[in-house]
RNA sequence: GGAGGAGUACCCAAGUUUGGCUGAAGGGGCUCGCCUCGAAAGCGAGUAGGUCGGGGAACCGGCGCAAGGGUUCGAAUCCCUUCUCCUCCGCCA
């Protein structure tokens, strides 16, 4: 959420800065006008209440003298119903300010690149080698069928389509991808490991920037609790923090989590219905921190640095983009897309989102931390990263480590893991 | 599922029986000093509190004691609803 003030004393600056999105933002000018007709009511209705108050403690006063109130009460009935009135008044203004505000996206950085769609995310680096096959690549849905490691008609069956069974060493695959990328963020990149909440309540898809404007996409349970499955762990962990003030010694906090992430996939219905890029279930590991202000850009830096990581220990080619104005997350302010080579689509597609949120979630969250020096509490910035999608990673292994014969070889960093080294 | 108990500021914790002078005692914490090679402990001094509105600021005021409603001139304190946590019983992976 933007901050109210800030909107206040720059609103054209961040109409302007908001517009590069691609979508007009000239609302705000009427929350401003909401803010200024609130403001205008507090500050008579909080008059009315402290004449109120202090007639009621003269009361008490008058009472313990023994000392006759009567005049004094008749005299209070009338300020009752204006405050009353101005209340009721104020409350449908705050309501619809923030019922606006909600809605409206975080601000893009001032160094995100304007963009009319994704094709002007600019690429910011490349590498790995992409491998050369001296026979024709199979796609990974081709490969894991023939090997009987994806089955996608018996999930239908159990499911609906859009979902997928994995089947022994495929099974064995993702499993041992989880553990390989929690051990080195875990081991070797300081994330304290956690294992979250799958389902939500609404109130945590509001903090962290789902709802209400994307309802749509989220699996919602049929339980009067409003609860829903989760879509990313971005979601419980922001979350665990919700209404807390952090001791400033205790930044920066930093989660892994591994989750399964549930989507309805809403306007994606014609994209990828091939293989297993896009499910409504997937597995994910996230990279979370809470950090002070001043740290969030070196610490996204470091966040994708953790994340490349991986692709680089598997030996997966991939490269990195910045995501431009028009395709950046409603809740992100900069973010960085890594896009591992996939072979089928003789292309690269994103494995992993490493972003920065600022005080945006912090702000819907309520997560503030206390400075040393005596400071007010302060909101913290909040980032988040894949590190990465786990079935997408199954797909670049799948087709870039395919051999002539239809095998699989694992990536040597994961024999460990997988205890063979091919899928046969 | 049944029966009890409890939710007070960053944390712990008084206050609820008897409604008012309680922004809410007291600690911890935090800051500084002494001590120490340095730290911890100990001792001494100081500090404040969340949020909204007004103001350049000092400061003034509103709200606020799990959440929401109600009674009252006045509610942490009385009433109603909801949520969460704890204990015991039952059931269960």
């Amino acid at each position: 959420m933007l901050d109210i003030k800030t909107l206040r004393d720059h609103l054209e600056a961040i109409i302007e800065r908001l517009n590069r999105r691609g979508e007009s933002h000239e609302y705000l000018r009427g929350v401003i006008d909401d803010d200024t007709k609130r403001r205008d009511i507090i500050q008579r209705v909080e008059k009315l209440k402290a004449k109120h108050n202090e007639t009621s403690r003269a009361i008490g006063k008058l009472k313990r003298e023994g000392k006759p109130v009567q005049a004094v009460l008749d005299q209070m009935e009338a300020d009752k119903d204006t405050i009353k009135a101005l209340d009721e008044a104020r409350r449908v203004l705050d309501e619809r300010i923030e019922a606006t505000l909600l809605r409206t996206p975080n601000l893009p950085h001032k160094s995100v690149p304007k963009g009319k769609d994704e094709s002007d995310n600019p690429v910011i680096k490349i590498a790995g080698d992409k491998p050369v096959f001296d026979f024709e690549p199979k796609s990974h849905w081709e490969l894991g069928t023939a090997l009987d490691i994806l089955d996608f008609e018996r999930a239908a069956k159990i499911a609906a389509s859009r979902f997928v069974v994995y089947k022994g060493l495929g099974a064995r695959l993702e499993r041992a991808l989880i553990n390989f990328m929690m051990d080195m963020h875990v081991e070797n990149h300081g994330y304290r490991e956690t294992l979250l909440p799958y389902i939500v309540n609404r109130e945590s898809m509001v903090a962290s920037g789902q709802f209400p404007k994307f309802e749509a996409d989220a699996f919602a349970l049929k339980d009067d609790r409003e609860l829903y499955l989760n879509p990313t762990a971005e979601v419980p962990a922001i979350n665990m923090h919700r209404d807390e003030i952090i001791h400033e010694a205790d930044l920066p906090i930093q989660y892994a989590a591994f989750t399964t992430a549930f989507r309805q996939e809403a306007g994606s219905a014609g994209r990828d219905t091939r293989g297993i890029i896009r499910l409504h279930q997937f597995n994910k590991v996230e990279l979370i921190k809470f950090v002070k202000p001043d740290q969030s850009y070196p610490a996204l830096e470091a966040m994708l640095e953790s994340s490349e990581a991986i692709l680089k220990a598997l030996k997966l080619p991939y490269r990195v983009v910045e995501l431009c104005t028009a395709d950046l997350g409603f809740a992100m302010t900069k973010t960085f897309d890594i896009e591992v080579w996939v072979p089928a689509y003789n292309n690269y597609r994103e494995i992993g989102s490493i972003s920065n949120a600022e005080a945006y979630q912090a702000r819907r969250a309520n997560i503030k931390y206390r400075p040393k020096d005596g400071g007010k509490p302060t909101f913290v910035h909040t980032l988040n990263g894949s590190g990465l999608a786990v079935g997408r990673t199954v797909v670049a292994i799948l087709e870039n480590y395919q051999q002539k014969d239809g095998t699989i070889k694992i990536p040597d960093a994961l024999i460990p893991y997988m205890r063979v080294d091919k899928i046969t």
